[in-house]
DNA sequence: AAAAATACTGAATATATGTACAGTATAATA
DNA sequence: TATTATACTGTACATATATTCAGTATTTTT
């Protein structure tokens, strides 16, 4: 699957539109209509692009024949994500006892796909927009880079800060709140083990 | 509702099961073939027993303009939410134009029901841990309370602030950065339009 | 620097499609 | 008994629609 353009997204949110509210696809001319294009290959040419790149198939000759082609990961677009609390020392963050609820959430919602949604405590990363009770979006994963926001685990507990590899051997894990300390670990004394990532930030207020 | 004969279930069911196999509506002629009528007079025959009896309805003049009515057996928890971005003055905020794109999002996703996500413009929410491009629900709303975070429209621009009530007549707009100033409003000099009122924060990274 | 992709306007056209009209026949309803 | 609904065939046609061709311009990739 290539990336799609904001335009061709675009496209793609007007046929569904389109289909929630009259139950059948649209005609090019509908698309221009609804995007304000002014001539139907603006339409024809985006509907290519998207077939091209696979996010909806179009019927040859048949009229309206656009269906848009759901491959997502799991054949629903829908599913619960755990809600992860304080976690116990030393415990599985995605152990049972540690679920404090599940919110329910497209796949999809996120630029990429995520784990579970991490409830945050303090404010050590207040000055880039997380603040207590907020929810991340974690990824599980270890490829980090720098500036990235990661979930780390240090002497079992957990903890989100910037990512920044000083050397080899040198991670500084930094805070977004001057009124906290970096942190200095060196690989070779400390055990630092990354959780995942931040894609993404839910506040319910 | 009137009762559906045999032969119009069948047409009925020719439908759903097209749908569901191509995405979109058949024409009469593919119900002719699919149910081996001769005449394209014979499905619309049916189709218009079946419009009439309140089962689907049809887009006049529309090619494959048929769509059944649901009997609401489960109601949909899922909607297209418009991301609202750079609001021209002037123009309704929900305004077409205004709508960069859509966000498919559980209807009971926030603690409250809410009405579109609004793209923040600048800083001047930061230490309320709003950032730049975070993507606020609003609920469309006047009635907000001391310390809510509103939706302001003055003088044709759209401002996100925390709504402080000083006296009947005098409100204040308060930013989270110090590098704002308060906006105080006098209600019988300045116009003053509330929008709505934040009921959570999706940041997508 | 050339080629390909994106993002359009505008015009033209073959055909896909809805729909009306003319019939035939049977069953249900008033 | 007359009327209406059901259930078809068959023809015809206006128009809705996909799709091609000819341009222009900008951005991205090779």
């Amino acid at each position: 699957m290539k990336e799609i353009t904001s335009q061709q997204q675009r496209v793609l949110d007007c046929i569904q539109i389109y289909l929630n509210k009259t139950g059948f696809p649209p005609t090019r001319a509908d698309i221009c209509k609804e995007l304000g294009f002014k001539s139907p290959n603006s339409a024809e040419t985006h509907l290519r692009a998207l077939e091209k790149k696979g996010f909806i198939s179009i019927e040859s000759g048949a009229s309206r024949g656009i269906s848009i082609i759901n491959n997502q990961e799991y054949p629903i677009d829908d599913n619960e994500y755990p809600v992860i609390g304080l976690v116990a020392a030393g415990s599985p963050t995605l152990a049972e006892e540690n679920v404090e609820r599940t919110i329910n959430c497209p796949n999809s919602f996120f630029e990429s796909d995520f784990d579970y949604f991490l409830k945050v405590k303090g404010l050590s990363m207040k000055d880039a927009g997380i603040m207590e009770d907020d929810l991340i979006a974690v990824k599980k994963t270890t490829d980090v880079k720098n500036g990235d926001i990661v979930i780390a685990r240090l002497d079992d507990e957990v903890t989100v800060k910037f990512f920044k590899r000083k050397s080899p051997k040198i991670v500084e894990l930094e805070p977004a709140n001057e009124e906290f300390q970096n942190i200095v670990i060196n690989l070779e004394q400390d055990e630092l083990y990354i959780e995942g990532k931040s894609v993404g930030l839910l506040r319910k207020n």
